[in-house]
This record gives C-alpha cells, structure tokens and sequence, in this order.
DNA sequence: CGTCGGGTTGATAACTTTCAAATTTCGTGG
DNA sequence: CCACGAAATTTGAAAGTTATCAACCCGACG
C-alpha cells in the first residue's frame, strides 16, 4: 500500500528500495487531529514542518478587516510549512479542516534525506517546487478570469492534484470543502461561489454536491477553463540536470 | 560603490571580504538590454538565470485570451528565474520593461557559491525566500483587497523592496511602469488604474505622475493599505538555525 | 505634420457584493 | 426516533464596484 506521498512521487522519478524506505521514514504519521485545528500562524518562527498523510488542511493569511485569503489547501501526500523550518518569512497561518494525520519533519531529517538519498531529496524540492508554481496559478486564476472559470480551473486543479495521489478519478472527488472555503480561496463572496456551482451545474459542467465533485462534462471543462495540467503532471526531467553531487 | 544585492544581504547578514567578493563575482553585469525585451517563455526548459543589475523586469503569464496576469516585477537586485536552472516548472515568461544589466548566473556558479560561501549562500536564499513570500503577498492584495488597498499596498510594496536597494526614499521613488503594466499587475483595468491613481492623488495620499511614485502622506497610506513590511525587512535570523554545514 | 503610445474622462453595461431571509443538512441530546 | 440548534446552502433584491466602449489630450518621434 502506497502513501500518497509515494505515489506523487513515483510520478516523477523511480526509487529504489533504499529511497523508498528513505521516504517512508520520513512519514510514520505520529499526530492525529480533528478539524478545525491551527498548526501555525503568520510570523512564527522555527516552526515545525509536517507531511499530510490523510485528510485536508488550509493555508491562508488574515486580513485586519477580518476577511481572509487562502492561499492554497494542503492535500494528502503536500508538504505544510517546508520554508518555515528553513526561512523565517512572514509565512501564512495553516487550519485543519478535516480529521488529518500528518508526520512532523525536522529540519534534520530533511538534512539527512539530502545526503543519504540525494535523488530522493531532488524529487521532494521538485515536489515543493511544483506547490509553489500553483500559487502562481492561483494568482493568475484570482487575477484575470471570471468567477466562472476561476472555480472551475481551480476545481480541475484540485482533482489534479488529487489524482496524482490516487484520490480522484476524471469522474470527480471527495471535495470537504464549504462554500466559504472555497470563497476565500476565490478571492468571491461564499453567495456568489454558491451561484457559481449552480451555473456549473446547469450548464451540465461539473456537479459539486454533498462533499462530492463529480465532472459531468470533463472535455467541456477543461475547455472552459483553458486548463492545462502540464505544470502538475510533467515528468521531472530535473534528474538528469541535477547530477547527485548537486545535493551532497 | 555596492551593487543593489549586496545593499540587499547586507541588511540579512554581514558578509566578510570573501564573501563579499564572491558576490561580487556572481553579478558582474555582462548583458544589456532595451526595454521590451523577452528573456524567456514559459515552459521553456534549462533556461539560464540572472541578476538584475539596474532596470526594471516583469514576470508574467499570458491567457488564452490575450489578457495576461503579471506576477511580480523584478528591481535592481532581484534574482530572475533561479527556479528554472534548478527545475522545469511551467514558469512565466519574464520580459524587460527598461534598459537593463545583468548578468548570467549559471547552475553551476550557484553550486560553486554554496560550497565555497555557505553564509553567502544562505542569504541569497533567504532573498529568494522573500521574493516568494511577496507572490502570496501579491495573492492577498488580488484577491481580498479593494483596488483603492490593493494599488496603495502594491505602491507601498515596491518602495520597501527599492529602499532595500537605496533607490527609494520615505518621499518615493523612480517608477517605469505604465498604467497598463500596473492594472495587468493588480488584475484591473487599465482605465480604473487610472482612477484609483486620480483618487489616491485627490485623497493627499500618493501621486504617480511622470515615471514617479511620490508619497505624499506616508502614514496614512500605510494605515489604509495596512501594509505590514516585516515580511520584507526583517532581520533574517536564519543564519543562526542553519549552520554552515546545512549548506556543504 | 501625422502617427503612436500613454494618459484622462464620461457614459453605460456587466459583474459581484451585501443584506435579508428561507431552506436544508447534520450532529447531538431527549 | 424525534426535536433542536448550529452550520451550510440557496434564493431574491438592491447597492456598489469595476469593466467596456468611445472619445479626447498630450508629448515623442520620424
């Protein structure tokens, strides 16, 4: 039985024994907590960082006003809060909002991944790398498309993801998000979100419903959206540019 | 006579001579450049990195549909693409909007960098570390702020990075952009960037006239934009949690 | 001159939010 | 099993924000 971890990764590079066993060190999940838990806030330092084994999590940033923006969830097999064991950058705060079970890494054991298992390390930077070029994404999605096409990219991006961690199908996902959520990622009123799903809807798109969101017209979607999940789903080539002794 | 980056690090940490002078090494400037110049396109695969030198460089990405999203704008001491030379994410394509210098940084002159100044090269991360931070920043203002906030906080944004820098004062600073880079910043119209600038300017807060941001009450724009820079100024205490050996 | 990129302004249309309220869902205790 | 309350979803109407369209102005430049 893979972890989604593993399994994103297998996309990327194939581990031998040795790195694979490297990575499941990594991630015996050792906390379990409910919904609605703070791992972290803005501004801590020497933060702990965790892997996501089960369940999903959201990062975000808290206006004065006490409006907030997500700025991206954390799903199974995602790093949360890498840059914050390394760099104290005014990071964002970071929310359970399922039951989730995530292993907690030290700056050490990721230290130690780097010079016992180096191309294991390069896919795990090429990982964080690719969770940091959706926050582009994201920008670009809350920047410069309709609230239409803004939820259904983000939608398609979301079961992306998940699919590469085995937990969706191009038939759709389990999608714990409210409404609220998703206004605040959207950077949309949760009302105006709610009248967007049912355009989606209507228009025989997509159906998100009871926790599920099933694609009823992926193609059309897609169309819709101009997605293209080249950025998620590319094969690493970075393991023939970055020769082992790149990360000693 | 200091270059903009190591004004730059010198406010994260204090370099000695070597340190100093393979810095100097790094950005010797060996390219120049007329405005609108492209300097890489998204997708594209082992693409060289730089240091910007003086001009200003936007980094974008385009829509189907002809709009595009800009993602940051890169100053005087900004790293530009080190991403690329490092991985194939789906980056953004990154055009100039002045004259520019900079030079060509290589893979293999950032390893060199890390083994032979470790301390050097911490700070160079942390400054990249930071450079991201301001995307999610970026986020923030498209997303939750209204475009009056959000233009006061971006204006605001870009005079902390150029103080850092030495080329903005309290009063403001030199501004190359137009109206139409800015509105394709801030995912607005071109037209209401022209507005909201009307408005600041009427509000005694900030005028943007000429190629020049001048703050006008400085305080009350900080106070509306609730512009927190510490994301941007702090002292990076990084280099006592990460020791030399960190970084071999 | 005449054109072109940038800036400015007004009028109108489109999109999105806000406010208010009804409805549904769901866990919990009676 | 049902009742209850909190949270989430849904809908309508009105207000506000921002985009679009159409001009016009201005200085740089050939």
């Amino acid at each position: 039985m893979q972890t989604p971890l593993a399994r994103k990764l297998a996309h990327y590079v194939a581990l031998d024994t040795a790195e694979l066993a490297a990575l499941e060190m990594l991630q015996r999940p050792d906390r379990v907590l409910g919904p609605g838990t703070e791992l972290g806030w803005e501004g801590q330092i020497g933060q702990k960082a965790f892997i996501l084994a089960s369940g999903w999590v959201v990062s975000y940033k808290t206006l004065r006003d006490g409006s907030r923006q997500i700025v991206d969830f954390q799903v199974p097999g995602d790093f949360i809060g890498v840059r914050n064991i390394l760099f104290r950058t005014a990071e964002h705060s970071f929310e359970t909002i399922t039951d989730v079970a995530l292993s907690e890494v030290s700056g050490a054991d990721l230290i130690a991944v780097f010079s016992t298992a180096p191309r294991l390390a390069t896919a795990i930077l090429w990982a964080l790398s690719c969770e940091e070029a959706m926050v582009v994404e994201h920008l670009v999605d809350v920047g410069r498309r309709s609230a239409l096409v803004r939820t259904a990219h983000f939608l398609l991006e979301l079961g992306a993801r998940l699919r590469l961690v085995g937990l969706a199908s191009p038939d759709g996902y389990d999608c714990p998000l409210t409404q609220y959520l998703l206004a605040d990622a959207l950077g949309l009123s949760a009302i105006h979100v709610n009248r967007v799903l049912r355009r989606l809807r209507e228009m025989g798109l997509l159906t998100f419903r009871d926790g599920v969101v099933r694609f009823d017209d992926l193609d059309a979607l897609v169309k819709l959206a101009e997605f293209d999940m080249a950025y998620l789903m590319d094969a690493g080539p970075l393991l023939q540019r970055i020769p082992p002794t790149a990360a000693p």
